[in-house]
DNA sequence: AGCTCATGGCGAG
DNA sequence: TCGCCCTGAGCTG
């Protein structure tokens, strides 16, 4: 399941299988029909990614935009097609690979000036190499909401979800809390060096890892067979492996935050 | 078989 | 802030 690094992730494997190549396009659950069809044998000129959102370009004169929300995925394979589920809302193959489209909040078939419209009203990416971290500091400094509300906006930085908000605070010790305008610019500037290691790293094979290797325990990889992977999100009622306090789960903004409230003050 | 939950985000009120 | 949309895994019975 999908944040910033999921979508690097599948633009690189979508420009691997795709790009320069002559793609077929179908919609086996009928639901993208007739835009499959705009695009089907048209040429894949690349794939682009910004924060949760996922652009597929044909002829360099339409876009897929594809967004894939809490539940959808791109499923990619190698070699002979299988029979797709009927829940496929597109699938996008040469005679190497094919990937299947599932669940996806938003999949629509854009002009150019459609994907310019979106890549407005989102904030810096992160993972991105030119990525201006100003264009969030900016928003943050005069901000009253909270930075665990505020990594959590797209239009602010773009790409970070749940999951990396949760750790991202964790790790630079911030208390969600914090108000916007009450975070220093040396502390905002760590969490953002940190989510571009993260994200980075994470877009390697679409999984998130936060847990410094330092900090994964013996026992605890005996005790469970393999490390735990998170540091407070989902540890509800578990103990810290920093400072042993119970870390908390708290409904904010209408999602889940997890913390530390010892580490993070 | 049915229920619950999930790493998102939109629009109504 | 809530309900709703998209799907599938992991429970429960």
């Amino acid at each position: 399941m999908p944040e910033g690094h999921s979508i690097r992730h599948l633009a690189n494997l979508s420009d691997t299988a795709f790009k320069s190549k002559k793609i077929t396009a179908t919609s086996p659950q009928g639901r993208f029909a007739e835009e499959a069809a705009v695009i089907d044998q048209k040429q894949m000129t690349g794939a682009g990614a910004h924060g949760k959102h996922l652009f597929l370009k044909f002829d360099d004169e339409y876009a897929v935009h594809v967004h894939l929300g809490l539940y959808g995925w791109l499923h990619f394979n190698r070699g002979t097609q299988g029979k797709p589920k009927d829940t496929v809302r597109l699938r996008l193959s040469t005679d190497d690979f094919y990937a299947d489209l599932i669940a996806p909040t938003a999949c629509a078939l854009l002009r150019p000036n459609g994907v310019e419209k979106i890549l407005k009203r989102l904030g810096p990416d992160p993972i991105h190499p030119n990525a201006n971290l100003e264009h969030a500091w900016d928003k943050i400094k005069k901000s009253s909401k909270s930075i665990a509300s505020l990594l959590m906006d797209q239009s602010v930085i773009a790409g970070i979800g749940n999951v990396y908000r949760a750790e991202l605070l964790f790790r630079s010790n911030t208390s969600p809390f914090t108000p916007g305008s009450q975070m220093t610019k040396e502390k905002f500037e760590s969490i953002w060096k940190d989510s571009v290691e993260l994200l980075k790293l994470g877009s390697i094979d679409g999984k998130i890892r936060t847990v410094k290797p330092e900090h994964i325990s013996e026992e605890e990889i005996k005790l469970h067979g393999c490390s735990q992977n998170s540091y407070v999100y989902k540890q509800t009622g578990g103990f810290c492996r920093i400072c042993s306090d119970t870390v908390r789960q708290e409904t904010h903004a209408g999602r889940e935050l997890y913390w530390c409230p010892t580490c993070q003050n």
